[in-house]
DNA sequence: AGTGCGGCCTGTCCGC
DNA sequence: TGCGGACAGGCCGCAC
């Protein structure tokens, strides 16, 4: 269940076993994973430099000098840095492996993520064009958010976790903000004032700075097995605290379903 | 164009 | 104890 700060964490711990290494081979062991990972994969790649190790929402990306290797990890993924005597477990779908036989390898139980090849610039792929700002960067202010709500008819919360709006918020963090904001999660999202939004742009950009900080204690280790995300030691204020006391007022904290995924807020504290 | 939902997939948990 | 079913979730692609 990797959002954004996992996946920050997760480039952050990778870089440096990857950067500027080369690519002397790619092992596919299960090519169906959301999308196919490519057969051309491995042919693409081998033998070219990893120039960066980067993020563009939640997809990190290996940036060579004749195209990208893309990685989205999905609900389960997870990314750990290895050498070819640490055996592939039963997950473990794709190793990329660098010069000095260190290998990049990517475990899914569930199959949500992909490996995707991009050629050239990354922001021409099908998948990174449509997107919305980084939620951290200044392009993601209040007046874009409500500019963007205008006559929107859609509940806050899907419009803050809709990656065309703004990226990486997801089920969880949204819920966090919302509830962080004062802001009710079912309240249409065009009919929010240009205050409130602000306070939910600054809520978003504390909570995941919040978590980034969180994950580098959590998910330091990439090359142990430990290498598994650490989300749920974060301190979470409303999401998965059905029935239990808000930590504000004391009330019940309730939870609904929004677009078929779970929602958490507190009824008195949110309006 | 905006909105909502189905589907992909497996580990975990609950009730019988 | 074992088993089936519900549930969890990111997010594209489709239908309305």
């Amino acid at each position: 269940m990797p959002e954004l700060p996992e996946v920050e964490t997760s480039r952050r711990g990778i870089e440096p076993h990857l950067k500027n290494r080369t690519i002397t081979g790619i092992t596919i062991r299960q090519h169906k994973l959301r999308w196919p990972i490519p057969k051309d994969l491995p042919s693409l790649a081998k033998g070219k430099k990893v120039l960066q190790v980067c993020r563009r929402a939640k997809y990190i990306y290996l940036k060579l000098d004749n195209g990208n290797i893309i990685i989205h990890l999905g609900m389960s993924g997870s990314l750990r840095i290895c050498t070819n005597k640490t055996p592939p477990e039963k997950h473990d779908h794709i190793d990329i492996t660098v010069s000095g036989n260190t290998i990049l390898r990517l475990r899914d139980p569930r199959k949500f993520g992909c490996v995707l090849w991009a050629p050239t610039d990354i922001n021409q792929h099908k998948l990174i064009s449509p997107l919305g700002p980084e939620p951290l960067e200044d392009v993601f202010n209040a007046k874009y958010l409500h500019t963007k709500a205008n006559k929107r008819q859609c509940s806050i919360k899907s419009f803050i976790m809709n990656s065309h709006v703004v990226v990486g918020v997801g089920n969880i963090y949204a819920s966090e903000a919302l509830f962080r904001a004062g802001i009710n999660p079912k309240r249409k999202a065009g009919n929010i004032s240009l205050a409130r939004i602000q306070k939910l742009v600054d809520a978003i950009k504390l909570t995941l700075d919040l978590a980034i900080k969180e994950g580098g204690t959590t998910l330091r280790d990439f090359t142990g097995i430990s290498g598994q995300p650490g989300y749920f030691a974060q301190k979470l204020l409303v999401y998965g605290r059905t029935g239990k006391d808000c930590t504000v007022c004391g009330k019940s904290i309730k939870q609904v379903t929004q677009q078929s995924r779970s929602t958490f807020y507190c009824s008195t504290c949110q309006r």
